[in-house]
DNA sequence: ATGACGATTTACT
DNA sequence: GTAAATCGTCATA
């Protein structure tokens, strides 16, 4: 392999990044690309804009606080790099990345993606919503990239169907802001966990 | 068996 | 800004 294409090819992130602590893992994952294939052969990719850390078993704001262990949440306790995805309000997925090592619940929610292949494809599945509306939101992009509970527990790092590439260039502007829709917490609630790329128009929530 | 609760989204006032 | 939609999950009994 010449050095040129060394340099040139995408990385998919390894086990190694998954590795790191989610609040690392978090800011690390902004500008890197989700990329999705189905079996029908289409292939979907968004940057990634939005992210939240969940830190966990004394988060209390996490799945995982205090140790909780269910059937829900048992990808969480997985290996760096398995992929957590949970249903919620009845009716939307979220999906996590699990990191740190196996057996320490942290995690990463991926809130937000930039489409940027197969956008047609995203689009018709958001009922024909514009690009910008398509992926603005944890439930929004689990529906534009038809990720739902059978991906749940799936190594990101073997990248089959569900898989994340590393940036090309460096680290995109970086916000910082306290996580969304988490109820009375206490000092959890307000915690910075939150990472965005700054005045990027598909952060789900703009606030500080 | 029951009930309360969502790491949300959408439509409507 | 407020409210409805909608149901799996888990703690309690």
């Amino acid at each position: 392999m010449s050095r040129e294409a060394a340099t040139t090819d995408v990385m998919r992130l390894s086990r190694d990044t998954f590795a790191l602590p989610a609040a690392t893992l978090a800011r690390r994952l902004l500008g890197c690309r989700l990329v999705r294939t189905l079996p029908d052969g289409s292939r979907m990719a968004g940057l990634i804009v939005e992210t939240e850390a969940y830190v966990g078993v004394r988060d209390r704001a996490s799945h995982a606080f205090g140790g909780r262990r269910t059937p829900r949440n048992e990808s969480m306790y997985g290996e760096p790099g398995t992929c957590y995805v949970y249903f919620t309000y009845g009716m939307h997925h979220c999906v996590n990345v699990v990191c740190s090592r196996r057996d320490d619940p942290q995690a990463v929610l991926l809130r937000a993606l930039e489409p940027v292949e197969g956008v047609e494809v995203i689009r018709a599945r958001r009922g024909g919503k514009p690009p910008g509306s398509c992926c603005n939101g944890p439930g929004k992009l689990c529906e534009a990239m038809a990720i739902d509970r059978s991906l749940d527990g799936i190594d990101l790092a073997a990248g089959e169907t569900l898989w994340i590439e590393d940036r090309e260039g460096g680290e995109p502007p970086v916000s910082t802001a306290a996580r969304v829709g988490i109820g009375d917490k206490g000092v959890w609630t307000r915690r910075r966990l939150r990472w965005f790329v700054r005045g990027h128009p598909h952060v789900s929530v703009a606030r500080d």
